[in-house]
Formats: C-alpha cells, structure tokens, sequence
DNA sequence: GTCTATACATCGATAGAC
DNA sequence: GTCTATCGATGTATAGAC
C-alpha cells in the first residue's frame, strides 16, 4: 500500500512543519531527515536540493488558493457575499495546509528576493489582484464605503484571515465556517454594539449568536 | 561626538534588519559584522553572543509598547476612545522600530519555545491581557457587541495592525495618525457603506475624507 | 531507497596581537 | 576596538556500497 508517493508527501510534511516553526533558513536538512526518520543524505534520492522541498511546500499551497478563489469569481454574487466566500476559502485552505500558510505569511518577503522562488511573487499578485477585484466592485455599486483606501481594508482583513492559522484550531468551539462569519461580520459590519438601526441592514448572511454564550 | 553608545546601537540596528528581512536563525555574526564594517571576531567585544544582540532588539521594542500601552490605561476614556488610542499607540511603536515589530511577529512562537527568552513570552501576555481588558470593557458597557467572541476580535485587530509594518509607508500619503484613524474606524463601523443611518453614531473621532480623493 | 562516509563551506565563538 | 587567525561544530550536498 505504501506508495513511492507516500514517502516523498512525507518528507513534504515534516519539512513545511518543520520550515513553519523555526524558518525555512534555520531549518537543517539533518532536521528534516531526522523528522521522516532517516538520514540527511536520503532526502536527495527525492529531491535534488531544500530549496526544491520549499518549492513543492508551497506550490501546492499556491495552487490550492487559486483553484478555490477561481471558484469563488465564477459565481455571480453580490461584492459582500464574495467577500465572505474569499474569507471562507481561505480559512480552508489555510486549515489544509498550515504549515504552508506559516511559511507563505512569514517569508514571502524574503523569498520573493530570490530569483528562484519568483512564481511565488507572481503568485503573490493574483491573490492580491484578486481580493482587489471584489472590493473594488464593492465601492462602485455602493455597497462599500468609499472613505477607507482599498488597500488598507484589503491588508487588514487579508492580515486577520490569514494569520488566523496562528491561533485557530478548526477543532475547537469555533469551526472555520463560523471563523468565517465572525471575521466577516467584524469588517463589515464593525464591532461597534448597533444601537437597534432604523433601517434594517441589508440582508447579511450570518445568524445572530448573541444568545449562544459562546 | 562618537559616543561607545553609536557603535553598540548601529549594531543593534543593523543586525535587527537583517533579523526582520531573513530571519534571526538565518542570520550570521558574518553578515550582522559585514552591515556594520567591521569583522565577525569584533562583534563579540560588544555582546557576548548572537542571542544577546536579538534580547537587546526585542527588549527596547518591547519596553516601548509597555511604556505607551500603560499611558492609554492611565488615562479616563471610553473603550471605543481607548482602542482607537491602542491601535495609534502600536503603530507609533511599529514606525519607531519597524524590524522589531517584524521580528517579534515572525518569531514569537519560536522565541518562546526557548527558556533563553522567557521575558518576551511574559511580554507577550502583557499585551494581550491589555487589549483584551479594553474588548471586555467595551462589551460589558454595551458599546461592543457581544455575540462576536472577543478572543476573535482581539487577534484580528491585532495582526491587522502589527502586520502594517509589512506594507505601510509612514512617510507616504497615509501617515500614521490616519492609518490609525482608519483601521479603528474598520473595525468598529465596519466597510459596508451606511445607508445613512437615522439614528446618527455616536461622536466618532474620524473625519470623513471621502471628499479628499485619496 | 537507505545506508556509510565524507567533501567542502560556513557556522558561532575564542585568543591574542596591535 | 578592531584585526588576524583559528577552533570545533554544523551546514548542504555527493559518491558509492548494500
């Protein structure tokens, strides 16, 4: 049953743990060897440098956010159900792969200094591209306001989404899509008590737990 | 003019940028000397290891954001007021010591996992402990909501605000006062556009730019 | 596919001349 | 206070036996 696959996504797997907790930099092959259980000279029967073990770590990650945001532009929804659906995708995907996103937040800086890790910038920039897409649409049809920069509001909740994989556990009491709803209601909605508005907001998505006590 | 003071800290400075840019495992003696124009060797006359260079970065960052953060508490204000005031504070200590912010948001749960660096973790409780205090106060007198759990809210804001650092340009078109400005206004009053509420908010401290066009 | 063994570079840190 | 010179440990990567 034991695949040649197997072994290599092995190795893959206690790398990005291991590249995610210390630094893809002070992470040792020798660690890494240690990790799957064999010597450092092994790994290169599976790949030919650590440098080529960051890029498959990452090239899944990547290539797992593109596919689900693709996903969630096909559909025709309205700017703030988009929003909600990029929070929700990258909740899960950062739930599938933690490590990856550790590794992705903390040195995309440095990475992407390297000519070898240049798909990773490219990469970089159609998620970015893509965030903007939504929010924009959201301040021409009026559904987003109009005095915060969409660069700010898209590097806060992109911040908040993402870095949530620090301290989320999607086992607990919160399970992503309930992630999801509480971050998207915090930045559309604010955290601000509403004093019983008016004017009803338009219809949102997420139920009201205030009564839950959790 | 040259103060034995200069020396020590252009070491400091140019080894914390190196730390925030690669990584503090990453980083070698050689490298930290060859930014500074000196030997490797000559380092040591200085700090007595590579460890004590990154204790003096994290301890002057760090005692910064205590002495702000216990000046916002000092004061009589709201929960609102005081988280405005938190967010403005932070980004003050991030704009003073930008790599220290990136070192201490990259490497925290690293750093703690070593005894050598127990303070930063106490540190590290501090600050949330004073977020968390004003969240809790802001939900108990009902100007938080109280069906977002405030655990959730406090990361968010958090990283939205320390990982500014990663893209925010002081000196650019945003200064500090008005990142500050915004980001509370994001957290608190939400992005959805406002159908212009009948009962007006209570007094916000933001001005509306959406006239300014930038 | 993993091992032994090792090449060769670089690491943090030290000792002593200047 | 910086240099020269170097120690011993550790880094990535390789070659060839099994």
């Amino acid at each position: 049953m034991a695949e040649p696959q197997d072994r290599r996504n092995l190795i893959i797997s206690c790398a990005a743990e291991l590249f995610a907790r210390k630094g893809v930099g002070a992470t040792t092959v020798r660690e890494i060897a240690d990790a799957v259980g064999i010597l450092s000279g092994s790994l290169y029967h599976h790949f030919e440098s650590k440098d080529a073990i960051v890029d498959e770590v990452l090239g899944y990650y990547l290539d797992n956010i593109k596919k689900r945001y693709a996903e969630v532009m096909a559909g025709e929804k309205s700017p703030a159900e988009r929003l909600h659906e990029l929070v929700y995708a990258s909740l899960v995907v950062a739930e599938e792969c933690p490590h990856a996103t550790v590794i992705y937040q903390n040195e995309l800086h440095y990475l992407r200094e390297q000519p070898r890790f240049r798909h990773v910038q490219l990469a970089a920039a159609d998620i970015q591209q893509t965030w903007l897409q939504v929010i924009n649409e959201g301040v021409r049809d009026g559904s987003f306001r109009d005095n915060i920069e969409p660069r700010v509001f898209y590097r806060s909740i992109r911040d908040a989404v993402w870095l949530s994989t620090r301290w989320h556990r999607p086992k607990g009491p919160n399970p992503t899509e309930r992630l999801a709803e509480d971050v998207t209601s915090i930045f559309l909605d604010g955290f601000s008590a509403k004093p019983r508005p008016a004017i009803p907001p338009a219809a949102r998505r997420h139920r009201d737990r205030s009564a839950t006590g959790c």
